[in-house]
DNA sequence: GTTAGTCATGTTTTT
DNA sequence: CATGACTAAC
């Protein structure tokens, strides 16, 4: 896995930046003052000479140059938001209102504070460097909390922990307050809290009622706990990061005076996506200055399940009073079709602040909806018009399929390997989430801070050293008798007789191994002690020695993490970095087609984008609209509008009849959304080879009149005739009374009528209908790199033996995952 | 304490 | 179906 952006040249990596706080980075322009003069007396219409003003179009240009006061620019998908909020703050720069250093500008994620800061630098050269506050909320509020972790009750070094770490210590606590943890699962609780801190709320400010909600009146009293905790091991969780924020900013006037001083404009990108507590601690920075431009778009809001509040952006105006207000309406990245296909869905919801994209390019092609029998075939289909249209000369690499739910995307990945298709997934599995690199960092945690109990834990006994429950218990009484953390407490059981004789000389050894690695520390880079400890440990070899599929692949995984951590500066640069640097920027080399999540497609666009799975339950997502009601399935609406917005020129749209859901197949509904793209906008296409959609909709779907998809001439499928509908209701009396149970009117009051999607289920279940995908690979001739018998390694499928090769085509039989096909390119000798 | 079974269980999105 | 949690035997 390569990074795109070397880690040194961030300057977030660098934890104990000591940028001084009164005064400026850096040295001023020439000219920086009179500019600052001329702006301050003029701030009309900037003068020429500022190249990067032009070809901004009147609406772009207002919202850069109102540089004053509350500004929220409306910016709907593709009327470059981005570079609305770049060339504002190269704008801000270059009249010298302010210093980089002084200019605080927030993104959500870190890929889009990389790129805000790619695109400034590219605008205003290397003063880019001099903004530390560009970044994203959780790694600006770190660097806030380091500087004044002693006011909020934090040593400076506190750690910051991830979800798997804020997990296991719940599950701590409620074995401590003798709670069933099958009834309440640690996650649920840790999920709960999130929500609280989400909205900003401490342990005192949660309500009695919601803290009853978990755990039988215990939530609150669970939550305090926590917090107590955390403190205790000098350690926040992500929500932490935002709300001791908020709290370092109340309780300590002097220090936000000092903030307000220095924050003379403030920029948040994805404003619709901010959540309360983000809220009220920008809030707080932007009283000073007043100077606070948010970009956002309520129609892309699509994090709502994650505490993201709508609101915010609908209430702008009244939280900031005079507050302008700057549209952006004019799309430069759609065909015409797509933008009505999007406006006219999008419409359908009613929480809005209402735009209207418009743009002025070609209407292009129509955006397709196609129904396919299974997903099996839809993944076919997709395969197919991929194929056909890299021989009309697209490139891959300007193609993505766009699912709900990340599950989808393994039917694309097999059919791909099968196909010979170069295909890139991202967001998948997370590299820092992956166990081992968890593990490997635990160890390096322990290093550089003896008091992280919870890394300690996770590896006493990783690799298997005979310290099991045991033994972790004993070293875990004495570190709560005593008061010390747990390295500390088993050092001194070491120098005890309490131990048993094997488990002690174990436990000496580990304490000693520790320390001699800490000693190394100063002196050694910090990939080399790594590999040293990883070595040492015995952790390298715990995975050379597992047979398993996977192990190749974990210690590729761990020679990675080892090459990641040459840039930085020393370990603890290292730590601070991937505690918040999550993410893992795909290995960008090669024409390759995208596979993501729809939400994580947010921010992207492509020539060619493949939206399958458009059903009844799948999208919208049947949680969203149990949990959420109406304001659920307006977030999926959105999520749609997301997804056919990231087209600029063909926007194909897939549905299947039946889906294998828990490894039984179901069938399944058109989704709603189908209906709600217009007609104008829409061409209804037959997937190849005849199995056109079942059909499982007809009769009964009337809401504002028939479906579309019900004609049956679109699609030429025997599935829609008389007999065949007598059949589906047949089967949908069976479905019903078999429980697939889908409440009656639980959509009631929604000005739809959704109701109708009731009528028109179908039950067919029959699992015989599985149409195989048949290979027809076409081979690219010439001998093949791997003769017969060849062993081999494949990331996926891990080791095996070629039984068959054509051309670049191998068939392979793998130790552990059976026959496959699949590509050369993909497997490596061993 | 470890391991290899079985069993059940649950399945969206993620800074 | 696949992963994880728990149980029973080494």
């Amino acid at each position: 896995m390569t990074r795109t952006s070397g880690p040194l040249a961030d300057p977030w990596n660098r934890p104990d930046d000591d940028i001084p706080f009164d005064l400026p980075a850096h040295t001023p322009r020439p000219g920086g003052i009179a500019a600052r003069a001329r702006a301050a007396a003029v701030p009309g219409p900037a003068r020429s000479g500022a190249p990067y003003l032009d070809g901004l179009n009147p609406e772009q240009r207002e919202a850069v140059e109102a540089t004053e006061g509350p500004v929220l620019v409306l910016a709907g998908a593709g009327t470059g938001k981005t570079r609305v909020l770049t060339t504002r703050i190269a704008h801000i720069l270059s009249l010298g209102l302010a210093w980089p250093s002084q200019i605080l500008a927030v993104t959500f994620t870190n890929k889009a504070a990389r790129e805000m800061k790619e695109r400034i630098g590219a605008m205003v050269g290397e003063q880019v460097e001099g903004m530390p506050w560009l970044g994203t909320f959780h790694s600006i509020g770190v660097r806030m909390l380091r500087r004044h972790a002693e006011l909020v009750g934090l040593k400076s070094g506190f750690t910051i922990l991830d979800t798997d770490d804020q997990i296991r210590l719940l599950k701590q606590l409620l074995q401590a307050e003798q709670i069933d943890e099958k009834r309440w699962p640690a996650r649920l609780l840790a999920n709960t809290i999130d929500g609280w801190k989400n909205r900003g709320l401490t342990p005192d400010m949660v309500s009695a009622g919601e803290g009853a909600a978990f755990a039988n009146g215990r939530g609150q009293k669970l939550y305090a706990d926590y917090q107590a905790r955390l403190k205790a091991l000098n350690a926040v969780d992500f929500g932490d990061l935002l709300l001791e924020g908020i709290r370092l900013l109340r309780e300590n006037p002097d220090v936000l005076a000092e903030y307000h001083k220095r924050f003379r404009y403030i920029l948040v990108d994805e404003y619709q996506d901010t959540n309360v507590a983000q809220y009220l601690w920008l809030r707080l920075l932007a009283q000073g200055s007043k100077n606070v431009c948010c970009v956002g778009d309520d129609d892309q809001s699509i994090y709502g399940w994650r505490g993201a509040e709508v609101d915010n952006i609908l209430r702008f105006e009244t939280d900031f009073p005079g507050a302008k207000v700057v549209r952006l309406e004019r799309n430069y990245r759609s065909t015409g079709h797509i933008l009505g296909a999007a406006a006219h869905l999008i419409a359908h919801n009613e929480g809005r602040l209402g735009k209207t994209l418009f743009s002025e390019g070609e209407s292009g092609e129509k955006v397709t909806v196609t129904g396919a029998w299974d997903s099996q075939e839809e993944a076919r289909a997709i395969g197919e018009e991929i194929e056909a249209l890299q021989h009309r000369g697209h490139s891959l690499a300007q193609m993505a399929i766009l699912v709900r739910a990340s599950f989808q995307m393994r039917e694309f990945e097999d059919r791909f390997v099968t196909m010979g298709l170069n295909y890139r997934v991202i967001g998948g599995p997370r590299f820092y989430e992956r166990a081992e690199i968890r593990d490997a960092l635990a160890y390096l945690r322990v290093i550089a801070s003896p008091a992280d109990d919870l890394a300690f834990e996770r590896i006493v006994n990783v690799p298997k050293r005979g310290l099991g429950d045991a033994a972790l218990r004993q070293i875990h009484d004495h570190a709560r008798a005593v008061g010390v953390p747990l390295v500390e407490a088993a050092r001194q059981l070491v120098g005890s007789e309490e131990l048993k004789p094997k488990v002690r000389l174990t436990l000496r050894d580990l304490v000693a191994s520790f320390d001699r690695w800490r000693e190394q520390m100063p002196n050694l880079p910090q990939s080399q002690l790594a590999e040293i400890v990883l070595d040492e440990s015995g952790y390298t070899e715990m995975w050379q020695k597992d047979r398993s599929a996977d192990a190749a692949g974990r210690l590729e995984n761990l020679k990675e993490l080892v090459r990641s951590m040459e840039p930085f500066e020393n370990l603890v640069g290292f730590l601070e970095h991937i505690s918040l640097v999550m993410d893992t920027e795909g290995s960008g080399a090669g024409e390759a087609v995208s596979i993501m999540t729809l939400h994580s497609a947010k921010g992207l666009e492509f020539d060619v984008v493949f939206l399958p799975g458009w059903e009844e339950g799948l999208f919208p997502h049947q949680r969203a609209l149990d949990e959420q009601g109406r304001a659920g399935l307006e977030e999926e609406r959105r999520l749609a509008y997301v997804g056919v917005t990231r087209a600029r020129r063909l926007a194909k749209v897939f549905f299947a009849s039946n889906r294998r859901i828990h490894g039984s197949w179901q069938s399944s509904v058109p989704s709603r959304f189908l209906d709600e793209l217009p007609e104008a906008h829409v061409e209804v296409t037959e997937s190849r080879g005849g199995h056109g959609w079942g059909g499982a909709t007809s009769a009964g779907r009337y809401g504002y009149g028939p479906s579309r998809f019900d004609e049956a001439q679109t699609f030429g499928s025997t599935y829609s005739t008389p007999g065949w509908q007598r059949a589906q209701s047949h089967a949908q009396t069976h479905a019903q009374a078999g429980g697939a149970s889908r409440r009656e009117g639980q959509f009631g009051g929604f000005s739809d009528g959704g109701s109708r999607y009731n009528a028109g289920r179908g039950g067919y279940s029959g699992g015989g209908r599985v149409i195989e995908g048949q290979l027809v690979a076409s081979s690219t001739g010439g001998p093949s790199r791997f003769p017969i018998g060849t062993r081999v390694f494949h990331q996926k499928f891990g080791y095996g033996e070629v039984v068959a090769a054509e051309g670049n085509k191998l068939t392979v039989q793998f130790d552990k995952a059976g026959e496959k096909r699949v590509l050369d390119t993909y497997v490596e000798g061993v």
